[in-house]
DNA sequence: TTCATTTGCGACTGAATCGGTCTGATATGC
DNA sequence: GCATATCAGACCGATTCAGTCGCAAATGAA
Protein backbone atom coordinates (compact mmCIF):
# COMPACT_ATOMS: atom_id res chain seq x y z
CA UNK A 1 0.00 0.00 0.00
CA UNK A 2 0.83 3.40 -0.48
CA UNK A 3 3.73 2.40 -3.36
CA UNK A 4 4.57 3.29 -6.17
CA UNK A 5 3.83 1.08 -9.25
CA UNK A 6 7.23 -0.42 -10.31
CA UNK A 7 5.68 0.42 -14.18
CA UNK A 8 5.35 4.53 -12.29
CA UNK A 9 9.23 3.65 -10.95
CA UNK A 10 10.96 2.84 -14.38
CA UNK A 11 8.74 5.57 -15.79
CA UNK A 12 10.63 8.36 -13.49
CA UNK A 13 13.95 6.58 -14.19
CA UNK A 14 13.41 6.86 -17.81
CA UNK A 15 12.41 10.15 -17.96
CA UNK A 16 15.43 11.15 -16.05
CA UNK A 17 18.02 9.45 -18.12
CA UNK A 18 16.10 11.34 -21.24
CA UNK A 19 16.50 14.15 -19.53
CA UNK A 20 19.85 13.42 -18.44
CA UNK A 21 20.46 12.69 -22.57
CA UNK A 22 18.94 15.20 -24.42
CA UNK A 23 20.27 17.16 -26.73
CA UNK A 24 21.89 13.77 -27.52
CA UNK A 25 20.14 11.61 -30.00
CA UNK A 26 17.02 10.09 -29.23
CA UNK A 27 16.62 7.03 -26.65
CA UNK A 28 15.25 4.15 -27.74
CA UNK A 29 13.07 2.18 -25.01
CA UNK A 30 16.05 -1.10 -25.64
CA UNK A 31 18.64 1.45 -24.60
CA UNK A 32 17.17 2.39 -21.55
CA UNK A 33 16.30 -0.72 -20.48
CA UNK A 34 19.71 -2.35 -20.86
CA UNK A 35 21.05 0.79 -18.90
CA UNK A 36 19.33 0.17 -15.73
CA UNK A 37 18.55 -3.62 -16.16
CA UNK A 38 15.15 -3.54 -16.56
CA UNK A 39 13.17 -5.69 -19.32
CA UNK A 40 12.78 -4.28 -22.62
CA UNK A 41 9.18 -5.18 -23.09
CA UNK A 42 8.32 -3.40 -19.76
CA UNK A 43 10.29 -0.27 -20.37
CA UNK A 44 8.52 -0.03 -24.16
CA UNK A 45 5.77 -0.20 -22.72
CA UNK A 46 6.55 2.23 -19.87
CA UNK A 47 7.73 4.93 -22.45
CA UNK A 48 4.70 4.48 -24.79
CA UNK A 49 2.11 5.80 -21.95
CA UNK A 50 4.29 8.52 -21.47
CA UNK A 51 4.29 9.16 -24.65
CA UNK A 52 0.51 8.91 -24.98
CA UNK A 53 0.36 11.49 -22.29
CA UNK A 54 3.00 13.73 -24.55
CA UNK A 55 5.39 13.94 -21.75
CA UNK A 56 7.90 12.49 -24.24
CA UNK A 57 7.55 12.64 -28.10
CA UNK A 58 8.41 9.10 -30.08
CA UNK A 59 10.31 8.91 -33.27
CA UNK A 60 9.45 5.83 -34.75
CA UNK A 61 12.04 3.86 -37.40
CA UNK A 62 15.59 3.31 -37.14
CA UNK A 63 17.85 5.23 -35.11
CA UNK A 64 14.23 6.31 -33.35
CA UNK A 65 13.33 6.50 -29.99
CA UNK A 66 11.98 9.03 -27.32
CA UNK A 67 12.67 12.37 -26.36
CA UNK A 68 11.16 14.65 -23.56
CA UNK A 69 8.45 17.27 -24.89
CA UNK A 70 8.79 19.56 -22.73
CA UNK A 71 11.62 21.49 -20.45
CA UNK A 72 12.63 18.99 -17.32
CA UNK A 73 11.50 21.71 -15.05
CA UNK A 74 8.25 21.53 -16.60
CA UNK A 75 7.73 17.74 -16.10
CA UNK A 76 6.55 16.81 -12.37
CA UNK A 77 6.39 13.96 -10.37
CA UNK A 78 3.22 13.66 -10.53
CA UNK A 79 3.07 14.23 -14.03
CA UNK A 80 4.85 10.80 -15.09
CA UNK A 81 3.29 8.74 -11.76
CA UNK A 82 -0.33 9.70 -13.26
CA UNK A 83 0.35 9.39 -16.86
CA UNK A 84 1.51 5.75 -16.34
CA UNK A 85 -1.07 4.63 -13.34
CA UNK A 86 -3.75 6.96 -13.98
CA UNK A 87 -4.79 9.55 -11.16
CA UNK A 88 -3.19 9.72 -7.68
CA UNK A 89 -6.06 9.00 -4.97
CA UNK A 90 -5.07 7.78 -1.86
CA UNK A 91 -8.64 6.23 -1.38
CA UNK A 92 -11.30 4.99 -3.64
CA UNK A 93 -14.15 7.58 -2.07
CA UNK A 94 -12.14 10.56 -3.44
CA UNK A 95 -12.99 9.28 -6.93
CA UNK A 96 -15.47 11.94 -8.69
CA UNK A 97 -17.69 9.08 -9.20
CA UNK A 98 -17.75 8.50 -5.74
CA UNK A 99 -18.42 4.82 -5.39
CA UNK A 100 -17.94 4.28 -1.98
CA UNK A 101 -20.98 2.62 -0.47
CA UNK A 102 -20.53 4.24 3.14
CA UNK A 103 -20.25 7.59 2.02
CA UNK A 104 -22.79 9.37 3.73
CA UNK A 105 -21.30 7.54 6.75
CA UNK A 106 -17.89 7.88 6.03
CA UNK A 107 -16.17 10.47 8.55
CA UNK A 108 -13.03 10.68 7.51
CA UNK A 109 -13.45 11.12 3.21
CA UNK A 110 -13.27 14.97 3.96
CA UNK A 111 -9.66 14.86 6.33
CA UNK A 112 -8.51 12.64 3.48
CA UNK A 113 -9.49 14.78 0.62
CA UNK A 114 -7.14 17.34 1.87
CA UNK A 115 -4.11 15.10 3.26
CA UNK A 116 -4.18 13.95 -0.43
CA UNK A 117 -4.57 17.40 -2.29
CA UNK A 118 -0.97 17.81 0.01
CA UNK A 119 0.29 14.94 -1.55
CA UNK A 120 -0.79 16.13 -4.79
CA UNK A 121 1.08 19.07 -4.07
CA UNK A 122 4.07 17.52 -2.93
CA UNK A 123 4.36 15.36 -5.98
CA UNK A 124 3.98 18.42 -8.45
CA UNK A 125 6.32 20.22 -6.68
CA UNK A 126 9.11 18.13 -7.68
CA UNK A 127 10.18 18.09 -10.95
CA UNK A 128 12.81 16.46 -12.83
CA UNK A 129 15.27 19.08 -12.63
CA UNK A 130 14.77 18.81 -9.02
CA UNK A 131 15.14 15.15 -9.63
CA UNK A 132 18.76 15.66 -11.78
CA UNK A 133 20.48 18.49 -9.43
CA UNK A 134 22.25 17.66 -6.36
CA UNK A 135 21.57 20.40 -4.84
CA UNK A 136 18.34 20.91 -2.37
CA UNK A 137 16.60 23.34 -1.56
CA UNK A 138 14.13 23.51 0.71
CA UNK A 139 10.48 24.50 -0.36
CA UNK A 140 7.38 25.40 1.81
CA UNK A 141 4.48 23.01 0.81
CA UNK A 142 0.99 24.50 2.47
CA UNK A 143 -1.46 21.73 3.96
CA UNK A 144 -4.80 22.14 4.84
CA UNK A 145 -4.95 20.24 8.09
CA UNK B 1 -0.73 2.06 -6.90
CA UNK B 2 -0.59 5.25 -3.68
CA UNK B 3 -3.35 4.04 -2.32
CA UNK B 4 -4.73 3.33 1.32
CA UNK B 5 -5.86 0.47 1.89
CA UNK B 6 -8.96 -0.11 3.17
CA UNK B 7 -8.30 -1.89 6.54
CA UNK B 8 -5.94 1.66 6.90
CA UNK B 9 -8.96 3.38 5.92
CA UNK B 10 -11.33 1.17 8.15
CA UNK B 11 -8.46 2.40 10.90
CA UNK B 12 -8.87 5.72 10.46
CA UNK B 13 -12.73 5.40 10.52
CA UNK B 14 -12.56 3.69 13.42
CA UNK B 15 -9.90 6.23 15.80
CA UNK B 16 -11.85 8.98 14.73
CA UNK B 17 -15.25 7.06 15.86
CA UNK B 18 -13.41 6.40 19.19
CA UNK B 19 -12.26 9.62 19.73
CA UNK B 20 -15.73 11.59 19.48
CA UNK B 21 -16.95 9.09 21.97
CA UNK B 22 -14.05 8.62 24.55
CA UNK B 23 -15.15 9.69 27.89
CA UNK B 24 -17.93 7.76 27.39
CA UNK B 25 -18.05 3.85 27.07
CA UNK B 26 -15.78 1.22 25.36
CA UNK B 27 -16.61 0.86 21.81
CA UNK B 28 -16.57 -3.02 20.92
CA UNK B 29 -15.54 -3.65 17.40
CA UNK B 30 -19.20 -4.91 15.89
CA UNK B 31 -20.27 -1.28 17.62
CA UNK B 32 -18.44 1.04 14.90
CA UNK B 33 -18.53 -1.70 11.97
CA UNK B 34 -22.17 -1.57 12.20
CA UNK B 35 -21.91 2.21 12.75
CA UNK B 36 -20.49 2.49 9.60
CA UNK B 37 -21.44 -0.42 7.62
CA UNK B 38 -18.48 -2.25 7.82
CA UNK B 39 -17.65 -6.65 8.11
CA UNK B 40 -17.47 -6.62 12.11
CA UNK B 41 -15.07 -9.64 11.20
CA UNK B 42 -12.75 -6.97 9.19
CA UNK B 43 -13.53 -3.94 11.75
CA UNK B 44 -12.10 -6.75 14.64
CA UNK B 45 -9.14 -7.34 12.54
CA UNK B 46 -8.09 -3.60 12.50
CA UNK B 47 -8.95 -2.78 16.09
CA UNK B 48 -6.67 -5.34 16.88
CA UNK B 49 -3.91 -4.42 15.02
CA UNK B 50 -4.30 -0.68 16.41
CA UNK B 51 -4.33 -2.51 20.08
CA UNK B 52 -1.02 -4.52 19.37
CA UNK B 53 0.84 -1.17 18.32
CA UNK B 54 -0.83 0.13 21.49
CA UNK B 55 -2.52 2.89 19.64
CA UNK B 56 -6.00 1.80 21.51
CA UNK B 57 -6.38 -0.32 24.15
CA UNK B 58 -8.61 -3.41 24.42
CA UNK B 59 -11.10 -4.08 27.10
CA UNK B 60 -11.89 -7.96 27.27
CA UNK B 61 -15.18 -9.51 28.15
CA UNK B 62 -18.28 -7.99 28.72
CA UNK B 63 -19.75 -4.60 27.73
CA UNK B 64 -15.70 -4.32 26.45
CA UNK B 65 -14.43 -2.79 23.64
CA UNK B 66 -11.90 -0.23 22.52
CA UNK B 67 -10.46 2.94 23.72
CA UNK B 68 -7.82 5.44 22.75
CA UNK B 69 -4.36 5.15 24.27
CA UNK B 70 -3.46 8.54 23.99
CA UNK B 71 -4.80 12.03 23.48
CA UNK B 72 -6.95 12.39 19.59
CA UNK B 73 -3.70 15.12 19.39
CA UNK B 74 -1.03 12.88 20.06
CA UNK B 75 -2.00 10.30 17.08
CA UNK B 76 -1.00 11.06 13.66
CA UNK B 77 -2.45 9.64 10.65
CA UNK B 78 0.89 8.03 10.12
CA UNK B 79 0.59 6.19 13.38
CA UNK B 80 -2.50 4.51 12.31
CA UNK B 81 -1.77 3.92 8.40
CA UNK B 82 1.46 2.62 9.49
CA UNK B 83 0.15 0.15 12.49
CA UNK B 84 -2.15 -1.51 9.68
CA UNK B 85 -0.04 -1.59 6.63
CA UNK B 86 3.40 -1.40 8.07
CA UNK B 87 5.90 0.98 7.31
CA UNK B 88 4.79 3.52 4.67
CA UNK B 89 7.65 3.27 1.59
CA UNK B 90 6.43 4.70 -1.55
CA UNK B 91 9.24 2.33 -3.19
CA UNK B 92 10.39 -1.25 -2.46
CA UNK B 93 14.33 0.42 -2.74
CA UNK B 94 14.04 3.05 -0.03
CA UNK B 95 13.50 -0.38 2.44
CA UNK B 96 16.31 -0.58 4.96
CA UNK B 97 17.36 -3.75 3.16
CA UNK B 98 17.85 -2.74 0.27
CA UNK B 99 16.87 -5.22 -2.23
CA UNK B 100 16.18 -3.49 -5.35
CA UNK B 101 18.57 -4.81 -7.79
CA UNK B 102 18.97 -2.45 -9.57
CA UNK B 103 19.98 -0.42 -6.75
CA UNK B 104 23.86 0.30 -7.67
CA UNK B 105 22.63 1.60 -10.77
CA UNK B 106 19.06 3.44 -9.92
CA UNK B 107 19.17 7.36 -10.68
CA UNK B 108 16.06 8.22 -9.32
CA UNK B 109 16.69 6.49 -5.56
CA UNK B 110 17.54 9.40 -3.59
CA UNK B 111 15.51 11.96 -5.23
CA UNK B 112 12.16 9.66 -4.55
CA UNK B 113 13.66 9.41 -0.63
CA UNK B 114 13.39 12.55 -0.49
CA UNK B 115 9.59 12.60 -1.58
CA UNK B 116 9.22 9.52 0.55
CA UNK B 117 10.22 11.74 3.62
CA UNK B 118 7.90 14.41 2.79
CA UNK B 119 4.82 12.58 2.41
CA UNK B 120 5.84 10.80 5.63
CA UNK B 121 5.91 14.50 6.97
CA UNK B 122 2.47 14.89 5.70
CA UNK B 123 0.89 12.24 7.38
CA UNK B 124 2.52 12.87 10.38
CA UNK B 125 1.16 16.30 10.64
CA UNK B 126 -2.50 15.49 10.32
CA UNK B 127 -3.30 14.30 13.81
CA UNK B 128 -6.81 12.44 14.88
CA UNK B 129 -7.90 16.06 16.34
CA UNK B 130 -7.08 17.47 13.08
CA UNK B 131 -9.31 15.31 11.44
CA UNK B 132 -12.15 15.94 14.16
CA UNK B 133 -11.87 19.70 13.72
CA UNK B 134 -14.29 21.92 11.70
CA UNK B 135 -12.00 24.40 11.23
CA UNK B 136 -8.37 23.91 8.82
CA UNK B 137 -5.46 26.44 9.41
CA UNK B 138 -3.16 25.40 6.93
CA UNK B 139 0.32 24.31 8.10
CA UNK B 140 3.66 25.06 6.51
CA UNK B 141 5.74 21.49 5.34
CA UNK B 142 9.10 21.60 4.81
CA UNK B 143 9.85 20.32 1.37
CA UNK B 144 13.36 19.05 0.09
CA UNK B 145 13.38 18.58 -3.37
C1' DT C 1 -18.91 -20.74 39.17
C1' DT C 2 -21.00 -20.66 35.06
C1' DC C 3 -21.99 -18.34 30.99
C1' DA C 4 -22.35 -14.75 27.62
C1' DT C 5 -19.53 -11.31 25.70
C1' DT C 6 -15.58 -9.57 23.73
C1' DT C 7 -10.81 -9.43 22.32
C1' DG C 8 -6.55 -12.09 20.24
C1' DC C 9 -4.48 -14.66 16.64
C1' DG C 10 -3.48 -17.49 12.91
C1' DA C 11 -5.08 -20.00 8.86
C1' DC C 12 -7.71 -19.89 4.90
C1' DT C 13 -10.10 -18.49 0.42
C1' DG C 14 -11.62 -15.93 -3.61
C1' DA C 15 -10.92 -11.83 -6.14
C1' DA C 16 -8.40 -8.13 -7.86
C1' DT C 17 -4.27 -6.09 -9.07
C1' DC C 18 0.36 -6.09 -10.88
C1' DG C 19 4.59 -7.38 -13.23
C1' DG C 20 5.87 -9.09 -17.21
C1' DT C 21 5.38 -11.43 -21.93
C1' DC C 22 3.84 -12.23 -26.59
C1' DT C 23 1.95 -11.22 -31.05
C1' DG C 24 1.03 -8.46 -34.71
C1' DA C 25 0.59 -3.94 -36.84
C1' DT C 26 2.55 0.49 -38.28
C1' DA C 27 5.94 3.99 -39.14
C1' DT C 28 10.65 5.37 -40.67
C1' DG C 29 15.40 5.57 -42.39
C1' DC C 30 18.92 3.39 -45.22
C1' DG D 1 12.67 -3.94 -49.32
C1' DC D 2 14.55 -4.61 -44.98
C1' DA D 3 16.08 -3.65 -40.39
C1' DT D 4 14.78 -0.97 -36.62
C1' DA D 5 11.43 1.29 -33.74
C1' DT D 6 7.25 2.46 -31.80
C1' DC D 7 2.13 1.22 -30.96
C1' DA D 8 -1.71 -1.51 -29.11
C1' DG D 9 -4.00 -4.97 -27.00
C1' DA D 10 -4.50 -9.59 -25.37
C1' DC D 11 -2.65 -12.70 -22.24
C1' DC D 12 -0.70 -15.26 -18.03
C1' DG D 13 1.32 -16.24 -13.51
C1' DA D 14 2.33 -14.38 -9.09
C1' DT D 15 1.47 -11.53 -5.54
C1' DT D 16 -1.40 -8.92 -2.71
C1' DC D 17 -5.71 -7.76 -0.61
C1' DA D 18 -10.40 -8.01 1.35
C1' DG D 19 -12.92 -10.63 3.92
C1' DT D 20 -14.09 -15.13 6.61
C1' DC D 21 -13.67 -18.76 9.97
C1' DG D 22 -12.42 -21.28 14.03
C1' DC D 23 -10.64 -21.53 18.41
C1' DA D 24 -8.40 -19.74 22.59
C1' DA D 25 -8.22 -16.50 26.39
C1' DA D 26 -9.93 -12.74 29.26
C1' DT D 27 -13.50 -10.50 31.78
C1' DG D 28 -17.81 -9.07 33.84
C1' DA D 29 -22.37 -10.32 35.33
C1' DA D 30 -25.86 -13.37 36.83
Amino acid sequence: MFKLSKKADYGLIAVKHLAMHRDQHACSATEIAEEYGISTMLMAKVLQKLARQRIVTAKHGANGGYLLAKEPSQITALDVISAIDGPVLITSCVTSHGNCGAADKCSVREPLRRVNESILSVLSTVTISHMSEEQHEPVLVELQT
